[in-house]
DNA sequence: TTGTACGCGTTATCAT
DNA sequence: ATGATAACGCGTACAA
């Protein structure tokens, strides 16, 4: 048998509405009741019902979030960044996979608003305009909704300064994290010593076999918790630190009603293979030395 | 203004019960008026409430998901092996992070019963006595709940098997997935031909240095997809399995009051460096040839 | 086959 | 400062 508020009013004395009262903090409540209540609330074990909260009040504290894809290796990392910001407001979130389908995009945010949540964040979804929550926009770009997107052109700047004139060669494949970048990259070539390849989601079969000239270099776009192994440099995705700004800028919607934030762009940090943040020092390109060895194996050492 | 069952059932001449009715296809029901309904249903485009659905039926076709660690690269393929069965069983489920400590645990726990959630998968977590929800448990065992844990034994036996009488070197750091493996490991070692080195996890400082011999092989623990640059093997960490079948047992657990399916194991897949399935012929050893040359580039090279 | 009326557990609006 | 009571939107015995 489940302890309901009504169970702890009587067992305090008191009305079921002051027993509310007491347990949402209302200022304007006697020390003694309040103890009175809150000793009940402990004797009995009672725990509010947040559904039935929920239905009354209209606020359920829940955000809804739709992934087109959920598989991706960067979903955990933005999770947690949400998480971490709506667990200290004590929200909670519904997680959903979409596809790439509109219908089915539909069919899932339609869904949580029959659940009644509060707020929404779309991860490559089209927004629909039937929901009337807040809604931030992750990935793809929603005119009309907040959008969280990686700053793609820091991206290009970084990955030109790094390559300090050689030419980059950009490969893109299936679950390419920074897609758009390479139109930000081909223009200024000046093919001096080699190129750098920039590997972006599954290699494509064509680009197994690719040849590759001398002094080359490799960057791998993604997390530099995977990458380690490879020895080469990542341009990693700022997955956590999406989270934590959808979630805030969501949060910041739903509480002060009608605001609506600005768009935020996101830089992504390249990393050395040596696990060193790479900071070009000026917007053009400089010199950088070529990667050093690095202090892990690259792989398989078939010579000797 | 919202749209309830009663705009409903008014537009549609009928009661507000036989519009419930006819939403839930209740099968005593003329074909008149249930054409009537939906055709004000659609209408008026009404929409279902889930929190009064739930309030008043008990049912809210919704679980919890517990994670210790939210931000593993694998969070993403589980979650999506989940959604996979929920999505066609029309459930959804709420998302939390919960850390190591069991107080937070706890605390994630019941405040995901007070949502009245049907059922509850934890992720390395500690059980809790006082959810009398079905509870799957993932990742750490826990006695009293159906557990889906990997099969390190297999997983074992297929390094053996690849190893083939080389020497057996696991370097397992944080974040490591098949913890535990190590120890079904260095029983048989015969060290001929050099070693082969499993790499669970963050690389530890202690050995990012370590001294390789010749002919080594190497071996990622994680997933094909993110390592397939190195030109590693990868032991895949079967994480949408896992989510799919923890789905399932929950569900099946939720439905049919009472039963309480086997703990279940799953077995890792190896891949080689070209991306084929490795399947070992026999349960012990046996001599398996040398990785040849991977199709992708394995790191800088800077020979020349 | 359909209507009536109450319950689900809480919050909100009046009173007092 | 607190009590009584009506919402909230839906499911469901029970009645018809």
């Amino acid at each position: 048998m489940k302890i309901t508020m009504a169970d702890v009013a009587a067992a305090a004395g008191v009305n079921k509405a002051t027993v509310s009262r007491v347990l949402r903090g209302d200022a304007r409540i006697s020390q003694a009741t309040s103890e009175k209540v809150w000793a009940a609330v402990k004797r009995l074990g009672y725990r509010p019902d947040a559904v039935a909260r929920g239905l009354s009040s209209r606020i359920n504290d829940l955000i809804g979030v739709v992934f087109g894809d959920l598989a991706s290796p960067w979903t955990g990392a933005f999770l947690s960044g949400l998480e971490r910001v709506l667990g200290r407001l004590g929200l909670d979130c519904i997680v959903k996979e979409a596809g790439s389908e509109v219908s089915r995009q539909t069919h899932a945010i339609q869904r949580l608003v029959s659940r009644r949540v509060d707020g929404l964040i779309l991860l490559d979804c089209k927004k629909q305009n039937g929901a009337d929550v807040p809604v931030v926009s992750v990935g793809s770009y929603n005119p009309g909704s907040t959008n969280v997107s990686v700053d793609l052109e820091a991206a290009a700047q970084a990955l030109k300064a790094l390559a300090a004139g050689r030419e980059i060669i950009y490969l893109g494949g299936e679950g390419a994290l920074f897609t758009g970048v390479d139109e930000l990259l081909g223009v200024e070539v000046k093919k001096t010593r080699g190129t750098l390849h920039v590997m972006d989601g599954m290699p494509r079969e064509e680009n197994k076999t690719s040849s590759r000239e001398p002094c080359d270099d490799y960057v791998i776009c993604g997390f530099r918790k995977e990458a380690l192994y490879c020895g080469f440099w990542v341009l990693e995705y700022p997955a956590f630190e999406m989270g934590v700004l959808a979630a805030r800028i969501l949060v910041n919607g739903i509480r002060g009603k009608g605001v609506r934030p600005q768009d935020v762009f996101l830089v992504p940090s390249l990393f050395s293979p040596e696990g060193d943040l790479f900071i070009p020092s000026s917007c053009g390109w400089k010199e950088y030395p070529s990667t050093g060895p690095a202090r892990f194996p690259r792989g398989p050492r078939r010579d000797r």
